[in-house]
DNA sequence: CCCGAGTGTTGACACTGTCAACATAACCCG
DNA sequence: CGGGTTATGTTGACAGTGTCAACACTCGGG
C-alpha cells in the first residue's frame, strides 16, 4: 500500500510535507515554500496538505519542531562523548549549538522566530525548546558546583549562556559578521568569554595577563 | 500644496510611507503590513507607493534603516551622557541596546533578519549597522586600554559583546525568557558576566566569590 | 503659457492560502 | 464477504496579495 502505482493515496503524506518542507526551507528560505508548490512536489492536489494540517503555519510549526528534535539530538551526543570537565562539557555545548544553527540556517530561524508562526502553537515549541535548555541548567549547575565559580543562580546563568550563543548563531546566519573575521575563533573566543566570565565575579584582582 | 484639499498630490508621500509603515509594523508585525493597506490608510492608491517605492521589501528596507537611525542616536546618547568610567560606558551601552529591542521589537527584528528583506538592498543597511558596530569597537578598545583587560582584537571582543546583548534581545522579543525570571536582573547580570569574561582570560586565581 | 517630468489612479494578471463539495480508497464490523 | 463509516485526496471557487501597464493630473521651469 505504500509504494506501487495506487497513487490516489499517497501513503504517508504527513511525514513526506516534512520531510519536503524542510528540504525547499533549506534552500530557499521560509518563503519559498508554498502550499501549491510542495503539494505538486509531491505529486499531489494543492487542497491535500489541509487533510494534514489546518493551516500552513501548523504545517512550519513541525518543521520547526523537527529541527528541535535534531538539535536536542546532537547537543545529547555531544554531551555524551564529551570529556568529564564541566569546562569542557559548557565549552563542546556552546559550539555544538552555533554549529547546529550555521548548518540549519533557515530551520534555526524558523525554531526561534515567532514571525511566520502563528501564536497558538508556540506551547509545543516552547515545550520542545525548554527541553534543551533545561539541560543546559543541569550542565551549568554541575559546572557550578566544580569550583570557583558564581553562586549565580544556574537559572539566570543558563540564560546568559544561552544568549551568548543564540546571538552568536543569528549574526552569523544572518550575514552579519565580517568577512575578515575568522568565524571558528570567534566562536573558540565567545565560549571562552562567556565561561571566564562565569568564573569570578568582581573578587577577582586586576592584573594585566 | 501640503495640507489642503488639494488631494490629488500627497504632498510627502515617501515620508508618510516610512512614518505608516512604522507605526503597522509596530502593532501588528511585519505581516500585517500590506502595500494596499497602507495606501489605504493614507488616502491614495494602491500603486502609488510604488512611485517611491519599487517593491515592498524596498519600504521595508526604509524601515529597517531608520530603525537603525533611532538605535544609533540612543547608543550615542546614551554614551554622550555615560560616566568617564570605562566599565560603565560599556554596560550602559549593552544595556541601551537591549532595551531599544525590547521597546522596538518588531522593527528591530526586521533591521536584523533577511527574512522579509531582498538581498540586494543589504548593503545600505550593512552600512548603517556597520556605524553602530565601529562605535563598539571604539569603547571597547578604550576599555582594553585601561587596564587589566585582555588583549584581544577589539574587533573580536565587540563581536563577543555584541553576540550577547543581541542574543539577549532576541530572546526576550520572541518570548523565549521564563516569566519568572527578572528581565532587569538578567540584563544587568548579562552586561555583568560580559565584562567579567573580558577582564581577564585563564590568569585569573580561581577564588570563590 | 505650455510641456515634460513627477506623481497618483485604474484595470488587470498571476499567484497565494483556504474552504466547500465531491470522489476514492481503506478499514471495520456484522 | 459486504456494506457503511472514516480517512484521505481532488476540483472548483473565492478573496486577498504584489506588481505592472496604460492613463490622468499637477506642478515647476523654459
Amino acid at each position: 500500500m505504500r509504494d506501487n502505482k495506487s497513487k490516489y493515496h499517497h501513503g504517508d503524506l504527513r511525514a513526506a510535507l516534512i520531510g519536503e518542507a524542510v528540504d525547499m526551507i533549506a534552500d530557499g528560505g521560509v518563503e519559498s515554500l508554498t502550499m501549491r508548490d510542495i503539494s505538486g512536489r509531491l505529486g499531489v492536489s494543492r487542497a491535500a496538505p489541509y487533510r494534514h494540517f489546518p493551516k500552513k503555519s501548523d504545517l512550519l510549526v513541525a518543521v520547526a519542531a523537527s529541527g528541535f528534535e535534531g538539535l536536542r539530538d546532537r547537543m545529547q551526543a555531544m554531551d555524551a562523548a564529551a570529556p568529564r570537565s564541566s569546562v569542557e562539557r559548557v565549552r563542546r555545548l556552546g559550539e555544538e549549538y552555533v554549529r547546529f544553527a550555521i548548518e540549519n540556517p533557515a530551520q534555526y530561524r524558523l525554531m526561534y522566530g515567532k514571525e511566520a508562526l502563528s501564536r497558538q502553537d508556540l506551547p509545543v515549541l516552547r515545550e520542545a525548546a525548554n527541553a534543551i535548555f533545561d539541560h543546559l541548567v543541569l550542565v551549568i549547575r554541575a559546572h557550578q558546583k566544580s569550583g570557583g565559580i558564581k553562586r549565580q543562580d544556574p537559572r539566570m546563568m543558563a540564560f546568559v549562556a544561552w544568549s551568548s550563543v543564540h546571538g552568536l548563531a543569528s549574526l552569523i546566519i544572518e550575514g552579519q559578521i565580517l568577512t575578515e573575521i575568522d568565524v571558528d575563533e570567534l566562536i573558540r573566543q565567545t565560549t571562552r568569554t562567556l565561561l571566564d566570565g562565569m568564573r569570578v565575579h568582581r573578587t577577582c584582582s586586576t592584573r594585566k595577563s
